[in-house]
DNA sequence: TCGCGGAATTGACATTTGTCATGCGATGCC
DNA sequence: GGCATCGCATGACAAATGTCAATTCCGCGA
């Protein structure tokens, strides 16, 4: 974007760091500022009756909340910081404003947006179209390439969080670890071993138009 | 829009009409045309192995794949008509480059993803933080509100795919009906009639956040 | 009007998933 | 070092959900 719009943009933006376990955002409130995580690790998470669950897990560097923001409505989920983070605020109106006066950032926003969307729509599939075992495998091959592909690797998340990312209690997730042994997965406490690829390929069928968080 | 850019927007556009059970698109192919639904019922679905699921119902007038549009990425969801339909579609290209000329345009663009999204998570919410008996009651409501919050009610869906849509298999929405008797429900063929709203309403605990579709 | 076919319902049963109680093991603090 | 705490694992059990087969219902066309 232009330097003048990004000037004013960043005008009355300001930088502020987190303790972890810090409720940054609460669903329901009304959304004053875009936030956009800089360094650390932010759940965003929905409660109803008196159940929890956690929709997404954020890292840097990506806004959140873009949606509210942008419709100016009420935020459909709360955040809280996971470990220390460094976190910018933009009003929401200075948002807003770049957006009608500089067309890149225009572009750069939707296509945020968009590949939100995406993101949600592709975990939809996930839950809708997945038992949870498989849920897990795929979980851990998408979780292997992004640590790059090797044959071990660590879990980013302690297992209860993990297990509630992929709609089924911690209980659940102990079992589907031990019924994923026989694809050749090995657990030892956060470090996955996967011995056998082919096999657990073969087992969770992962798709481009599910897994591939990327487009 | 401006009148000019609209002209340039729909010239090599066009309207076409379909019969009911068409597949319009089909989920990994590219995104030509951007559609928009003048009349009739779209479903959006999706499949993974053998098994296929309702995303979501689309009623007149909207878009639908707005975002793998804008991304120029492949779509995520396959598109089928339920009933005769009218349908525009709008060359993807045409589409990115109104955005960029006209900002009213894009500022509707943008709202009109930010609501789809926003939709989708609170799907995600209902599917995660409910029960399927949970799901049926809060649909209800919600059905029952769209028909002007009278007593009873046209089901707007075969059931088969309310089941899907619902996340649950048809003979489980057949028992979550029954279910339903002791809260008021009665059900006749596609007839609801609600007969103790409060009952209901304090069974299903319904929330903005979750059961609010116009925000 | 009859009969066909698809949808819906129902019952019996299997599987999956959640719940509760308990115990283990690592961590941190006094 | 000892103790409290928390996450995780495990077993027993309960509840929810899915599967399969059989039957009923209903709209449509011959």
């Amino acid at each position: 974007m232009e330097d003048e719009h990004f000037v004013n943009l960043m005008h009355a933006a300001y930088v502020q760091n987190f303790p972890p376990q810090i409720e940054l955002i609460t669903e329901g409130d009304p959304s004053d500022f875009l936030h956009i995580l800089l360094s650390g690790t932010v759940e965003l998470f929905s409660t109803w009756k008196d159940r929890e669950t956690c929709m997404a897990t954020v890292y840097p560097i990506s806004t959140f909340i873009l949606a509210a923001t942008i419709k100016s409505a009420p935020y459909l989920m709360s955040a809280r910081t996971l470990e220390k983070s460094r976190i910018a605020l933009i009003p929401s109106q200075d948002v807003l404003a770049a957006f009608d006066k500089d067309n890149d950032f225009a572009r750069a926003i939707v296509g945020e947006l968009a590949t939100c969307y995406r993101s949600v729509v592709k975990s939809q599939k996930d839950l809708k179209l997945r038992t949870s075992l498989e849920r897990l495998a795929n979980y851990l091959l998408r979780t292997q390439k992004r640590a790059g592909n090797g044959g071990d690797f660590e879990l980013p998340t302690e297992k209860r969080r993990l297990a509630s990312a992929l709609g089924m209690t911690p209980e659940n997730l102990s079992r589907a670890f031990k019924s994923l042994q026989p694809y050749g997965v090995q657990v030892d406490g956060n470090r996955i071993t996967i011995t056998d690829q082919e096999d657990l390929e073969r087992f969770a069928k992962p798709s481009p138009l599910i897994d591939d968080h990327t487009t």
